[in-house]
RNA sequence: GGGGGUGUAGCUCAGUUGGUUAGAGCGCCGGCCUGUCACGCCGGAGGUCGCGGGUUCGAGCCCCGUCACUCCCGCCA
């Protein structure tokens, strides 16, 4: 016999019954009920009910027994009573009548119960991580991580993808987020940075003569976290492939997402064949670059129907060519009740209001607006956005570009507030066409939008004879129910164009050179035409569990305030490690 | 850096307009119980009401400050 077990908790069958067997696990639940105790024994694998009566010589060892104590249990395979089975349970035909019981590791009152699903708080949970991962959920959420990547590196292999390793200590890049940095001990005053991703790896990789390379990489920004942002570090399913198009890239990851989610989606619908929707029309449409169209709604300009009006507060806004007044619509929210409630919603994000118009079952428009932009303005924005007796519709005015924002987050109110969304699919789109470059209004000068490794629609042509701010980049993102779970892009590979580009948002070449000089060297001999995309495995898995939080499928995460308070990272080093490292410390003023 | 929410027993929460000794469920400890699987029944322990200050005859409750956690904005090429 093993010294530890013959079988899983999870493995035993009727076919099992009379078998000595030895099992070893948690005591996940313990039913004491004195002349008979039942203890549901619990490891990776599943549960399995032991029981000991009096007559066994382990009785008073059992009765000792606490919940999460590890243990080891000799006993005999028997059929359960009839009536007494248990269908919820794998193992629920059987139970192991208990001759034996080792203590293999004794444990101290729980600070969080592993039985049962009670909501323990956060600090709690990452402080005894190991015992949240025990629990169903959670433990279920990492296997289920395991398995969706396993999924996508069998999916890329099969499309002819190869994995490669990069480096992790790296240079830190000028753009974008903030690095991570790691002193240098053999060059002084010098920096290491994590990498935020191995975008000019990748790159490389093409122009060092592979074709299709794949990595499920370990990303390091840092940044302030949001629910669906880990603070500190995060795994990019991250591709880039020769010789492509954009259509090349999409025809090539449509499949492998899709296949991810449709392995993982229990049944939801997987949108089969994804809408592409140019960014300037997402904004307009649903106020996001990353739109969720499980939400039916769709915005309108109704700029027209205010210009001039009664309602001045518009009228007098709408003078100004750059303002525009948008509407969501509310199908089912004509009442009064839902329309203050909006309006409160909006003062609560910050806003003067939320302007309305509702129509009551067989009235006219009511509320200040209506009354203010008289029957026949209100009728015209009825038919404009198709709405019926019974529904309202709410306004945003202004700037476009500082509304649009704002505006989105009200579309996403509505529709959940009116139960328009059906949560149970996964809606898929590309979000294409994205701007090359926008107006930076604190430094007043032209700026990247997003990669400025992207190669501009037009080429070098456009670079050179257009408006910056008009160019539209082969830049690329995939949105799934209001999440961005991949970005991409066709490079520019070429290097006159790459100075070019550079030089519109104020970087000489002696820049290019010396903040992308390996790229840059490598575009002078022979860069292929490449292009690639990188996945955010972490939400991927969040939206394939089903839940909203990052923690809920990460092993160790850090909190809010990127602390690990498992380990207790980050922490003091001693004083010989410092100099070791020509670092003196610097520190604010304690309060 | 800014805004919102929360903070009462190990945990989840209740706690009236400021008024006697701050409660419940789960967990824990003890007792009873031979078929439970959220076992049941009886009893018990357990509280600086996040912390500091203020108002008041009197503060868990009101005011000011502060800390922690969390969500959002900024930020995230």
């Amino acid at each position: 016999m093993h010294r530890y077990r013959s079988h899983t908790c999870g493995a035993l069958r009727g076919t099992d019954i009379g078998e000595k067997v030895r099992l070893s696990g948690w005591c996940h639940r313990i039913r004491d009920h004195g002349g008979v105790l039942f203890i549901d024994l619990r490891d990776h694998y599943g549960l399995t009910q032991a029981v000991i009566d009096p007559d066994s010589p382990a009785f008073k060892a059992a009765e000792a027994l606490r919940a999460e104590w590890v243990v080891r249990i000799d006993g005999l395979v028997r059929a359960r009573p009839a009536g007494t089975e248990n269908a919820d349970l794998p193992t629920g035909q059987v139970e192991v009548y208990v001759s034996e019981i080792e203590v293999l590791g004794p444990a101290a009152e729980l600070p969080l119960q592993v039985f049962g699903d009670q909501v323990f708080p956060e600090e709690t949970r990452l402080k005894y991580r190991f015992l949240d991962l025990r629990r169903e959920k959670l433990h279920k959420n990492i296997m289920t991580r395991g398995a969706v990547i396993d999924s996508m590196r069998r999916r890329m292999k099969d499309q002819g993808f190869f994995e490669f390793q990069t480096p992790i200590l790296t240079a830190s890049s000028p753009e974008g987020a903030r690095d991570f940095l790691v002193p240098s001990r053999l060059h002084p005053g010098k920096f290491y940075a994590l990498p935020q991703a191995p975008q000019q790896y990748k790159q490389l990789i093409m122009m060092s003569g592979f074709d299709r390379y794949f990595q499920i990489a370990p990303c390091f920004r840092d940044e302030d976290p949001r629910a669906d942002r880990l603070p500190g570090e995060f795994y990019q399913l991250d591709l880039e492939m020769s010789f492509v198009t954009q259509e090349d890239v999409f025809a090539a990851m449509e499949p492998v997402i899709r296949g991810v989610f449709e392995d993982f989606a229990e049944g939801k619908p997987v949108t089969r064949n994804w809408p592409r929707i140019p960014y300037a029309e997402s904004l307009r449409k649903y106020g996001s670059d990353k739109p969720d169209l499980r939400n039916p709604l769709v915005m309108q300009n109704v700029s027209e129907h205010f210009r001039g009006s009664g309602f001045k507060v518009f009228a007098r806004m709408l003078e100004d060519a750059k303002n525009e007044v948008w509407a969501i619509p509310g199908p089912g929210g004509g009442s009064r009740a839902f329309c203050d409630r909006m309006n409160s919603w909006a003062q609560s994000e910050g806003q003067p209001g939320l302007g309305y118009v509702m129509w009551r079952e067989g009235g006219e428009g009511a509320g200040p607006i209506a009354n203010n932009i008289g029957p026949e303005r209100t009728a015209a924005i009825k038919a404009q956005l198709g709405l019926k007796d019974g529904d309202a519709a709410f306004f945003v005015a202004g700037d476009p570009e500082k509304f649009v924002k704002f505006a989105g987050a009200a579309r996403t109110k509505v529709g959940e507030d009116l139960n328009l969304v059906d949560h149970d699919r996964f809606e898929l789109a590309w979000i294409v066409d994205f701007p090359m470059y926008e107006w930076n209004e604190d430094d007043k000068k032209v700026d990247f939008s997003h990669n400025p490794f992207s190669m501009p629609q037009g080429g070098l042509e456009a670079l050179e004879g257009q408006d910056p701010l008009t160019i539209k980049a082969f830049q690329y993102d995939i949105a799934c129910n209001g999440y961005e779970i991949a970005s991409g892009g066709i490079r520019n590979h070429r290097p006159d164009a790459m100075v070019k580009a550079f030089e519109i948002a104020g970087y000489g070449e002696e820049t290019v050179v010396e903040r992308f000089g390996g790229m840059y060297r490598a575009f002078q001999y022979g860069a292929p035409p490449h292009g690639g995309m990188a996945a955010g495995v972490d939400r991927i898995v969040m939206l394939l569990c089903g839940v909203t939080n990052l923690r809920e499928i990460s092993l160790f995460p850090m909190n809010q305030q990127a602390l690990d308070l498992t380990m207790g990272a980050p922490s003091d080093v001693t004083a010989k490690q410092l100099r070791e490292l020509h670092i003196r410390l610097n520190l604010p003023d304690a309060k």
